[in-house]
DNA sequence: GGGGCTTGAAC
RNA sequence: CUUGUUCAAGCCCC
C-alpha cells in the first residue's frame, strides 16, 4: 500500500567500500529494536573521518550543496568560490580534519518571518562548512537511520510527511480518537550539547568526529557584531542539524515505543494517539516530565494539548470526526493559500491573463499535489470557484471602457444587448466577476484552455493514477 | 535506472 | 545576507 515509493534523491550516496550497495528503500526501514548493532554500523568505526574526507564523499557533498543555491556565508565566500578553494587548500583542510585540529567558522544570523506569526533564527554555516557538514551527513546518516523508529517521519530519507499522515489517520480509525498533540519550544534552539554528544558517541567511536561535531555545535552565531560560543542549540540552517535532532529525539521514541504509545513522530512535532482523554493528559504529564530530565527540552505549551485530532492540525492536515476519520485540508492552510494567490495577483498587477495563470498553475499544481491526501474535497471546489473569480476580476479591470467591456463579451459569445447591458451596469469588478455574464462568457474551459488546471481536475488525475 | 530545470509541502 | 533536511509533482535530457 505505500505508494509514495521512495524515489528521487533517497539514496545519499553511501562513500564505505563495504556501505555502498544497500537499497535506499530499505535504507530507512530498519527492523524495530534491533540488537545487532554491529551488524549495521560502519565498517570503519575507528577511522570515520577517513571516510568523512574520502573523495567520492566529498565530490557527493559538494554536488549537493552545489545543488542547493545556497547563500556566502560570514566569510563571504560562495557556493562557486568554494570549489577553487578547496582544490587550493584541500590537502591543509583535509589534514586539519583528519588531524581532529579544524575549527568551524561561526554561522550567520538571518531571522526569517514565520508562518504563524514570530521569527525563526536561522544559523547559516560558511559554503565550505556546509560542505564539510553535507560530508558529514551522508557518512552518519547510513549509521543512525536505520535504528531509528518506524514512527519516526521528520527529516528522514524515505519517510514523508503523507506517510506520517497516513499513519495518524489510521491510529484514530482504530479508535484512539484523542490526540496528545505536543511540540518543542525552540526546538532546535535549546538542543543540549552534552545529552546530544553523548547519544551520537553510542554509534560513533571516532574521536575527532566526535569532537568536530561538538564543535560545529559550539560555533557562534554571528549577528551584524562578533559571535561568541554557543552553549546550547544547533543550528537552523546546518546541513548536519536534522539528523542531529533525530539523533537526540530517538530516546523518545525508543521510550514511547516501550510503553506501547501509537504514535507519528515529525521533527519536533509528536502526535500520541490513545482512547481517552485521562490516558492521554497522563502521558502529557509523563512524556513532558520524560522531555526535561532527560532530552533537556521543553515542550512549547501554546502548541501542546490533547484534545481531539479533529481540533488539531498536523502536518498541514486535520481530519474529520467520523470513526473512519477523513483527512482535511486544515482551515489555516486554507487561509494561507489564499493570502498567497492574493500576493501573487497583487505583484503582476500589470500583467495578461495569460501571464498570471503561468505562473499561478505551477504553483497550484505543487500545492495540490501536497494536499492530495484530502478526502474532504469541498474546499478545493470552494478554492477553483474563487480563483476563477480573482481570475475574471482581472480581466474586468483590464476593460477601463464599456465599450471594450461589451467587445470582449460579445466575443466570447454574449448577445449583444445582453453584452452592453452588463458593460454599463456601473457594478465593481469584484461583484462583475462573479456575475453570471462573467461566468458565462468566461467559463472554467476558457480557463483550461489558458493552462489553469483546476485543483479538482488535479486531484482527479491524482487519485486515478493512485 | 541516472542527470537537468521548475513548483509545492512538512518541520 | 532565506538556510537546512526530507518528500513529492510537472516539464526536459541520456
Ligand atoms: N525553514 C527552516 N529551516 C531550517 N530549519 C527549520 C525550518 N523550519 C523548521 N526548522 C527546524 C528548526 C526548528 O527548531 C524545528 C521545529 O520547527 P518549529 O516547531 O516550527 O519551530 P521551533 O521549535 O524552533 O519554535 P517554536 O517554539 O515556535 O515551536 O524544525
Ligand atoms: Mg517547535
Amino acid at each position: 500500500m505505500t505508494n509514495g515509493a521512495a524515489e528521487g534523491r533517497a539514496g545519499t550516496p553511501v562513500a564505505t567500500p563495504e556501505g555502498r550497495g544497500r537499497n535506499p528503500r530499505e535504507y530507512g526501514s530498519g527492523a524495530s529494536s534491533v540488537t545487532a548493532t554491529k551488524e549495521y554500523s560502519h565498517p570503519e568505526q575507528q577511522s570515520l573521518m577517513e571516510a568523512v574526507v574520502g573523495r567520492e564523499n566529498m565530490l557527493a557533498a559538494y554536488k549537493r550543496v552545489r545543488a542547493n543555491k545556497g547563500v556566502p556565508g560570514v566569510d563571504g565566500m560562495s557556493v562557486n568560490d568554494v570549489w577553487g578553494y578547496c582544490t587550493l587548500n584541500w590537502a591543509r583542510i583535509k589534514e586539519e580534519l583528519l588531524d581532529g585540529r579544524y575549527e568551524p567558522q561561526p554561522v550567520l544570523g538571518v531571522e526569517i518571518p514565520k508562518p504563524g506569526g514570530g521569527v525563526r533564527q536561522l544559523g547559516i554555516p560558511t559554503a565550505l562548512d556546509r560542505l564539510i557538514q553535507q560530508a558529514l551527513h551522508q557518512v552518519l546518516s547510513p549509521i543512525f537511520n536505520p535504528h531509528f523508529s518506524e514512527s519516526s517521519y521528520g527529516f528522514r530519507p524515505g519517510r514523508s510527511a503523507h506517510q506520517a499522515v497516513l499513519k495518524a489517520r489510521e491510529h484514530a480509525a482504530a479508535g484512539k480518537r484523542w490526540v496528545v498533540d505536543m511540540d518543542l519550544e525552540k526546538f532546535f534552539d535549546r538542543v543540549n550539547h552534552d545529552v546530544l554528544m553523548a547519544r551520537v558517541a553510542r554509534k560513533v567511536k571516532d574521536k575527532r568526529v566526535l569532537v568536530l561535531i561538538r564543535r560545529y555545535l559550539q560555533a557562534g552565531l554571528m549577528q551584524g557584531g562578533i559571535a561568541s560560543k554557543r552553549k546550547e542549540g544547533t543550528p537552523q540552517g546546518g546541513p548536519l542539524s536534522p539528523l542531529l535532532s533525530n539523533i537526540l529525539l530517538d530516546d523518545l521514541d525508543k521510550e514511547l515505543e516501550r510503553r506501547g504509545h501509537a504514535f507519528c513522530r515529525y521533527a519536533d512535532d509528536c502526535n500520541i494517539y490513545v482512547q481517552t482523554k485521562r490516558s492521554g493528559e497522563r502521558a502529557m504529564a509523563s512524556i513532558t516530565r520524560f522531555l526535561t530530565e532527560r532530552l533537556k527540552l521543553r515542550v512549547n505549551a501554546d502548541k501542546s494539548a490533547v484534545d481531539r485530532p479533529w481540533k488539531r492540525k498536523f502536518l498541514g492536515y486535520s481530519m474529520t470526526w467520523h470513526t473512519q476519520p477523513r483527512l482535511k485540508v486544515a482551515p489555516s492552510v486554507v487561509k494561507r493559500l489564499k493570502q498567497a494567490v492574493r500576493e501573487e495577483f497583487r505583484r503582476g498587477r500589470g500583467r495578461s491573463l495569460k501571464k498570471t495563470i503561468d505562473t499561478l498553475a505551477p504553483k497550484l499544481r505543487g500545492w495540490m499535489n501536497y494536499f492530495k491526501l484530502a478526502e474532504v474535497k469541498g474546499v478545493f471546489e470552494e478554492l477553483d470557484m474563487w480563483i476563477r473569480r480573482r481570475l475574471r476580476n482581472i480581466l474586468w479591470r483590464h476593460w477601463k471602457r464599456p465599450y471594450a467591456r461589451a467587445r470582449n463579451l460579445i466575443r466570447r459569445g454574449l448577445t449583444e444587448e445582453r453584452a452592453w447591458k452588463s458593460a454599463i451596469n456601473g457594478r465593481g469588478p469584484w461583484w462583475n466577476s462573479g456575475a453570471s455574464h462573467m461566468n458565462q462568457a468566461f467559463p472554467k474551459k476558457y480557463f483550461d484552455s489558458l493552462g489553469l488546471v483546476s485543483l479538482q481536475d488535479q486531484l482527479r488525475k491524482a487519485q486515478s493514477v493512485r
